[in-house]
DNA sequence: GAATTTTTTGCAACCGGTTGCAAAATTATT
DNA sequence: AATAATTTTGCAACCGGTTGCAAAAAATTC
């Protein structure tokens, strides 16, 4: 069916390597042949077969691209910025599901299988055992939205989450709040852990505030809401919430706006993440902006660095969260 | 590095065929043999290279996943779903990114050198002309949320645009509106001339109902606020509106809202998709569903069909729409 | 214009598998 | 136990490319 290039080779009367060379960069070939041959294979609607090519040249440049957040609308920028960036460089993400049934080890000798040059790993929640997996089998892999390490064992681009839990504190205390809660994600998630830690210390250098903390059962509209609803319904509530991400905001704000309360004069909300739709008039939270595009762009850097030098030794890149100030957190107190 | 065939070969003392034998299935292997050879393997940790494989097999089981919708969070769940489905079926999806950059013809061209086994279009706005770039190249091709056709030159699955629209109208009059509005997604779209048609047939039918209309510039929340401030600016605005999709409505919502409007009081807003976020309590959007999860199921089964059939004839199919009643919209008027 | 250097070309082996075919081994039949 | 039928195995060619090497051709040098 599809043309290889031994027919070409035979329609240009040239030999199968001359063909080659002349789909190869950097081969060595005269004009005079290089012509000859881009008509026969013109005429034929000839392009190389990659996979073919890749048995010699072990290379596929194909990329594993893995995530089990395919719930978290972020993740649709996410993957919008990975692909985009990938095949800008001439990479091509195969995308890995993975989701709560489906088999981690499995997955992962299944991209060994079919080559992958390299492993992105987009998951703050994924267990750094299954990068390492790839790690181990000498595949390159970067975990992006990983959790930062001084002394990592691989790439892990990402934020410093106890930096980000003390930005939120330091943010609520600037405001003049002092009853605060701390409403985060998942319990055993190590973000929620380290978020909390950062929010806690910067917490206990003012003893005039107070804190009050809880965890919602997942990083959903619901979960926050429900919580937010929990909250609400007890004997009193706190001055203001650091939310564990922006979903989770949103749903709390509407717990809030349904007791009849106002946000930001009744109670204060901060999020994180910074999703398109926090921006949404609509919605307007304020929130600590995570550099999605830094993250992504850096994790493509380093992998593209690794593929042309596999030993490069592990980093841990941070890149900087910023507080971008909307409309749920009262304005400034000058005292 | 990776281990090969070969060296299993040599370690269990038997031919390269035997081992290739016992990990295909359907071959002919002794069970004394098998035993011999998958100890060799585990030893060696080896798994046959798909790559290859598919040189002589034909088969790479890589479905091109190409998108050009990676801002509408419906989206999300979208890839959710088709990654999951694919996965199922042993099926790996080769993500590609077509935005308004990229080259479509290229895009093409390299998914063929990847010698994909399939293509899955999902784009309802993506030309025709894309996708039969496959077929003519004789891979098969499934076009999802594409245009519905009568007559059908390859595999579409989707809506009844027309019917769709139908529906809203159905639903603005049941409910006793009489001056009418079409809020539509970006003109030239087929979907939205699609909607608009059926829109306008339906009411041409109620004679003592008004219709006025008017094209936001894209599908996303900044083009459906805009659109409705310009429309509120205006000597008088409809009843209530039909909007292109979710996002435009909730769009929408947040100017009516900043107007001191209130949802459905004063104005009623119908959208459609019905995504997640829809039914969130604080948007609680009355919607129309597209049923995405029967969509995408249903054209995983019909790519699923076509590798084993590629002479398959062209089917169009058509999954049914529903009316999410939520809140903006007023209740059915008894008369 | 011959000798030398440089570039271009083709041969053949290889990448890691699969598979048709015939020989070898096993099982069934008489 | 000999023969026939069946199953298992290995050989070798092939899938569609790349690449080291030596021969051929072209470009330089003297």
């Amino acid at each position: 069916m599809a043309t290889t290039l031994d027919d070409v080779a035979k329609l240009a009367g040239v030999s199968r390597s001359a063909v080659s060379r002349t789909f190869t960069d950097g081969a060595s070939v005269s004009l005079k042949m290089r012509r000859k041959v881009e008509k026969a294979a013109s005429e034929l609607g000839y392009s190389p077969n990659f996979l073919a090519r890749s048995l010699t040249t072990r290379r596929t440049k194909l990329i594993g691209l893995v995530s089990d957040n395919f719930h978290n609308p972020l993740f649709l920028d996410v993957f919008d910025q990975f692909t985009r960036g990938l095949q800008d460089r001439g990479l091509r993400p195969l995308l890995v599901n993975l989701s709560a049934e489906t088999d981690a080890e499995s997955s992962a000798q299944m991209l060994r299988q079919y080559s992958v040059d390299g492993v992105i790993v987009a998951s703050s929640t994924l267990p750094p055992a299954f990068s390492k997996t790839f790690r181990d089998a000498g595949v390159p892999v970067v975990n992006s939205f990983g959790r930062y390490s001084s002394d990592p064992d691989m790439h892990i681009v990402g934020i410093d989450d106890i930096e980000c839990g003390r930005m939120a504190a330091h943010e609520l205390l600037s405001r003049g709040y002092t009853n605060i809660g701390f409403l985060g994600g998942p319990e055993p998630a190590t973000s929620t852990q380290d978020r909390f830690t950062g929010f806690q210390n910067e917490l206990l250098r003012h003893p005039q505030a107070a804190l009050s903390y809880s965890f919602a059962e997942a990083y959903s509209f619901d979960a926050g809401r429900k919580e937010m609803q929990r909250l609400l319904r007890g004997a009193s509530h706190s001055e203001a919430y650091f939310c564990g991400d922006d979903v989770l905001s949103i749903g709390a704000l509407s717990a809030i706006k349904e007791a009849g309360l106002n946000v930001p004069s009744d109670i204060g909300v901060i999020g994180v993440n910074d999703m398109q739709m926090s921006g949404w008039q609509n919605i307007n939270l304020t929130t600590i902006r995570q550099p999605i595009g830094q993250i992504i762009s850096v994790s493509i850097e380093l992998m593209v660095s690794m593929l042309e030098n596999p030993h490069r030794s592990p980093e841990a890149r941070v890149c900087p969260c910023t507080v971008i100030e909307r409309g749920t957190l009262r304005a400034p107190q000058k005292n």
